[in-house]
DNA sequence: ATTCATAAAACGAACATTCGTTCTCTTTAT
DNA sequence: ATAAAGAGAACGAATGTTCGTTTTATGAAT
């Protein structure tokens, strides 16, 4: 008698969430139908719904394959600073990182769509909150490196200034998503000489002086 | 014979819209169902047809609407600033004025709503897009006469630094929309204080020097 | 002021279509 | 021989839109 094959079956999911990936791309989680998704898998309705028991957990097992992507960008950061790498020069090949793999149509697109998803999903709410948890902390830890070594100002607080450029990042990926005003080239030098000028050092100024009380 | 009252007729237009607002806040575009903004607008679908010829188009009014509504913010501050009114004070109310309409986790999801919307539909995108460039020139405007007043640093190009603001302030809105982990006291703060960081003419340092390059 | 004719405004049941999912049957590998 | 894997037609619920009908407001005529 025939027996089942895990590893055959792990790979089938994964051509499933690849094709599905394309389609959500493309046309958003919407209006890409399962249909759509079947004909790019290669893959009748019914043998899908053998691996995947509905187009929600499709979704789901999509953005943990971001998720999980995007981590790994964070934790080589964190572990090349470190082992003692120059920390203008990790941040910038960072933000490089993120730049030439985020900011695409495509990539903007998706990432509007999982927030508006996240909104409404509590489940799928949790999980984006977590994995956003998880990258916030790693990236703190690469910041406390950078004041450690005096490349940040002692008087930022590193949970703000991580929140802070996270938030650039991504909002600057959105922008260029739906906006084709800024090219890849310039979005990296921007931020790059944002982090520069957000971070290093100042000398006190009355405004600074103001600013911290 | 009765003659149709144009006033009335922008009245229920105004009241459809609203109605429609409050439905897709609560449960996304395509969530939202016409049955429901019947429901909300006191109408029935045949009559609402009269006034709007399908979805999309009370989602397009709705979203002129909010665009509008932003200008108003952004001319207000460019009017104060150019009437002698201090900077960074102009500024931080400006950015107070975003984060006190704009950080809930409905505007955050209506944005992020909107953006998915204009990534599929070119007529829209144009729209979105139209809409972000006026916001980023009268932003630019407002940088350039802070910069006349030495608040902002010479060497710092204005529609970079527009570009990076707003970016900031939008992915600031969506991070506090769909996590939790910062209040709008908070991201107010840490948004005056990037902005001070960010503009203020900095002494030349090793870094700043290189970065110029 | 009252009545009447007419078109605007509103109603809501019904339609047509779309699409996620299921079910039964066939093929294939062990 | 048997169970896994796959196929694809069909189902049924959901939903944007339409259409025939009814109600209501308005301006002209009495």
């Amino acid at each position: 008698m025939r027996t089942v094959n895990p590893q055959k079956v792990e790979i089938r999911k994964r051509e499933i969430v690849e094709a599905a990936k394309i389609c959500f791309e493309q046309r958003g989680f919407h209006s890409t139908t399962m249909a759509e998704i079947c004909a790019k898998a290669s893959i009748s309705p019914g043998a899908l719904y053998r691996y995947f028991d509905s187009k929600e957990s499709i979704i789901a097992a999509m953005a943990e394959d971001d998720q999980f992507r995007a981590m790994q960008s964070f934790k080589s950061a964190l572990s090349e600073i470190q082992n003692g790498a120059d920390f203008f020069q990790t941040m910038d090949k960072l933000l490089d990182d993120v730049v030439t793999n985020y900011c695409t149509k495509e990539q903007g697109a998706m990432a509007a769509e999982l927030i508006s998803e996240a909104m409404r999903n509590p489940i799928f709410a949790e999980s984006c909150s977590r994995a956003y948890m998880d990258l916030h902390s790693h990236f703190c830890a690469i910041l406390e490196c950078g004041q450690k070594l005096r490349h940040i100002d002692e008087s930022l607080n590193i949970a703000e200034a991580a929140t802070m450029i996270m938030a650039s990042v991504d909002g600057m990926v959105l922008r260029m998503a739906f906006c084709g005003d800024v090219s890849n080239i310039e979005a990296s030098r921007w931020l790059k000489n944002f982090c520069q000028r957000y971070l290093s050092p100042k000398s006190q100024t009355q405004s600074q002086i103001k600013n911290r009380a």
